[in-house]
DNA sequence: TCTCATTTATGACTGTACTCAGTTTATGAG
DNA sequence: CTCATAAACTGAGTACAGTCATAAATGAGA
């Protein structure tokens, strides 16, 4: 009994090496790529609602069963296509900074450069952002986790980088910082996407509100009679 | 030719104005309350994926077709439903505030309260927030414009209000502060929902990076190299 | 080489959101 | 009251995302 059990891990522990290298995973892999780029071509052309699973299945050369071994929902599909391209996008946007530029231009930078990404194709973008929001299935959402990961250190980067004008305050988490930066981004880009605005309105906007994050809302000198009482509250 | 069209005209006025008094008006807000109390019901038993148009339709006693005709999809049965829901919600999160309390109390007082409404039933927050993200459809595009006036325009009176520790630094658009402290709550929101963190790591983060939004980000005196030169830039 | 267990693929089938051609109902005019 | 018109309603029908029982492919062991 224990013994055929020992056999059958030994098993799955080869099974398990060959599998990184055999025919069975370059096949899937193959055919992954191929259902990639099949929905990506189609989703450009005819948009996310008129295309047809059936389609992408013809397109990559497979049953129509075999694509929902690949992605379990036509949604998870369209994310599965996408967090490539928008993580290298991501990236893009934090590289070629502006080294002289104040924070808000570098901020700006980055946000500009995903905001065009979107500007390619708003239906696209529209499906791709609604889908993203709230992610259920682990797949994708290991996915997002990577792009939020790849955004917070990119913003972080930027409000640490070394700078004559300005500097962040002591004490100051960069990747809490980076998170609220990016949601402010984000409410602003929704509105925008979802028709609300012109994108040189928007632009104009989203700009204030980072200079309105980084300077701060209340009066530093209204607020002292709180803020310096902190270190010695707790005795108090 | 021109007398039928005046005709036409004419009774066209007659109608419009009937509609607002007739049995069809009454008949049709009368059905349409049904629709909502039945999805609604449905929506908060056994799910929004779990419940058919079919059934919606028969609790409702309507016909399947005519349900299509109150709301052009399901998931925009589902903004339908519950809009005047999360309106009251919000009215109620801005009232009742703490009087004394300071302006991060005072505002995660009215954002717990709308985090508390989601926490009833979090697969319904989902469905409603993936779908409330974009929004393409007119009508509940107004229904979303009308929540966030009153979300913007309550945190904005929160920003406001007379205060003897916290006031709002000169020059200041509280809308456009309103939308930033949202945009930071809105991001935070969507990765609690989508099951990241507890609600009492969501909780206690959010205090801090709204008080990171209130007391900004860089240090005044590194930056008054370049704010105070604001004024006379243009000429110089 | 030949098993044979396991993984991967398949497409006919199913459930359901949504449509549309035909029907009913409300309303104002004569 | 009757008629004409338009608005509202209906449910059989359609299209398509997603399932599942069955089949093919793969690779380890003998």
């Amino acid at each position: 009994m224990a013994e055929k059990q020992a056999k059958r891990v030994l098993k799955n522990a080869r099974v398990a090496i060959a599998a990184e290298t055999g025919r069975r995973e370059r096949n899937k892999q193959e055919k992954r790529a191929r259902i990639i780029a099949a929905a990506k071509e189609l989703f450009g052309r005819k948009g996310f609602a008129d295309t047809t699973t059936q389609e992408i299945a013809e397109r990559a050369d497979i049953g129509t069963g075999t694509l929902f071994l690949y992605a379990k929902s036509k949604e998870e599909l369209l994310v599965m296509v996408f967090s490539d391209d928008m993580l290298e996008q991501v990236q893009n946007a934090f590289t070629h900074l502006p080294m002289s530029g104040s924070l808000v231009d570098q901020l700006m930078h980055a946000f500009s450069s995903m905001i065009d990404y979107h500007d390619q194709d708003k239906d696209l973008a529209r499906a791709l952002l609604k889908e993203i929001t709230v992610l259920t299935t682990p797949g994708p959402r290991k996915n997002l986790a990577i792009l939020m990961r790849a955004i917070f250190g990119g913003i972080g980067d930027i409000l640490r980088a070394d700078r004559t004008t300005e500097t962040l305050r002591e004490g100051i988490d960069p990747w809490l910082a980076a998170e609220n930066l990016f949601g402010i981004y984000y409410l602003s880009l929704l509105n925008w996407i979802s028709g609300e605005a012109s994108k040189p309105v928007f632009i104009k906007k989203l700009r204030i509100k980072l200079t309105l994050a980084l300077e701060g809302l209340v009066d530093p000198a209204s607020a002292k009679h709180i803020r310096p009482a902190r270190k010695s509250a707790r005795k108090a």
